[in-house]
This record gives structure tokens, sequence and C-alpha cells, in this order.
DNA sequence: CTTACTCACTCGCATTCCGATATAACGATA
DNA sequence: TATCGTTATATCGGAATGCGAGTGAGTAAG
């Protein structure tokens, strides 16, 4: 894991969750908002005041690349955005960085679930 | 897992270790910013801003509560905080989601790590 | 006596969040 | 063909949050 890396986390949630719904594929912005709602079983809905200043921060610093329209895409008005391989670093840096956390978390909860039991 | 828990939910970096740091024990502001130090291993560092911003906001939602000085306590300075019990149902949430994206992240993350191997 | 650490906290600028809103093409159906 | 719901992109601006610099004060070490 490079130290480079590092300077990127902590994630906040709505950067975590776009660059984890552009991990599988390319997706459009809209694609993205839904994707999101997805994987979170809509606990979590991104605004598009979220999406697009994330994304566009998110471009500047190279972690995700715009790859625009799809040649024969059944909707010309979509521009897609993809993970650059810097990105999918980052994400899996986060995610390494989330289970510590968790792990930790756990750990000190279990303590009074244990007394309980 | 109440729905209610939900709408505190998701938690900022920052808060979610305020609250990590607050799971085990009793602390005063300065021992909340060592131990954010600390369990990040140097990763995360919190300023006095953020902190007292956080702290703040997590005693008025009832998530945290001030339980003020130690009577002999080496140092008189100190104002101790504690996780309330909805503060450690919100922590509990907040992981099992986070344990849901990290899950997540592994799956997609994982088929390119297949290719590689 | 100066540097470093502990401890509390405020201030204010910068960043980020995020819903409301604007715009418009698309698909179905009346 | 009108018009309605959905898909789609994007901006705007107020609200919320982040967060370092600074203030103040005491203790310890060198």
């Amino acid at each position: 894991m490079k130290d480079a890396l590092r300077e990127f986390l902590p994630l906040s949630p709505a950067t975590l969750h776009i660059l984890l719904s552009l991990a599988a594929e390319d997706l459009h912005g809209y694609g993205i908002m839904q994707e999101v709602t997805r994987q979170s079983e809509g606990q979590y809905k991104l605004g598009p005041g979220t999406l697009y200043d994330n994304l566009q921060k998110l471009i500047e610093k190279r972690l995700v690349q715009e790859v625009g329209h799809r040649p024969g895409d059944e909707d010309p008005r979509r521009r897609y955005y993809r993970l650059t391989s810097l990105g999918r670093s980052v994400l899996l840096a986060e995610t390494t960085r989330l289970e510590g956390v968790v792990r930790e978390a756990r750990a000190r909860l279990h303590v009074v679930k244990a007394r309980r039991a």
C-alpha cells in the first residue's frame, strides 16, 4: 500500500459510494445515483448537487475519468464515467482502512454485548 | 435494528472516529484526539475545530453526554465525555452499514485481483 | 528560559453537502 | 399530436461541516 494513497483518505460517504458504484462498470451520472440507492438499499440517496460536485473533484484528482458518449447507446444523452486505476487503488485503500475501523468497533462494542449475555 | 437510527447515518469520518474512541471508555477532549490518532495509526488526525464542533452536535443529538470532571483526577482541567446508549446503538448501526459497504467493495474489487493472480 | 507537551476552547475561512430548480430528450399512451 | 412520467445533465446558493491557526494556561525537561 503506497503512502501516496493515504492523502486521499478518508473518503466522505458520498465519495466512497460514487467510487464503489463505478468499481464494477462504467456508469453515467443518473446511473450512479440509481446504483448508489440500490447498493445501500434505499438508505442513502445521492442528490445531483452532491454527485456533480464530487464527480468534478474526482476527475480533477484523476480518480475518475469521463469517457463521454457511447456509440450506439440507447440514450445519446448519457455521459459515462470510469474509475481510473488510481481511483481503484484509492477505493481499495479506503476499504482496507474501513475494515480496520469495523474490526475496532466490533471489538469495543462486543465487550458490552458479552457482559450483557 | 430500529429505523430511527438510520436518520443519523451515514456518519462522517470525524464523527465515526469520535464515537469509536468513546466506545471503550470515557475520555476528555485531548484524549479523544490522541485516541483517534492512535486508532488510525496516525493516518487520521483530528483538529480541535473538528472535535469540538462534532462534540457539541453529538451532545445536542444525545449520542454523547458530558460527564464533567472526575474527582481525584490527576489533571483537574479534564472534562470527560461519555457515549450514551443511543450513541452506542448508532455506532453499531453504522458499523453494520459499513460492513455491507466493505463486502460490496471487496466483491467488486476482487474481480480484478482474481484476474491478476 | 526556552522548547515541548498537556489541556481547554474560539474564530473564521474553505470546503462540501445537497435540495430546488432549470432544461430537455425520451417513451408510452390517450 | 399532445401531454405525462421518466430519464438525463447540470447549476445555484444557502446550510452544514471541516479544520487549522490561534489563544491561554499549566507542567516538565533540557
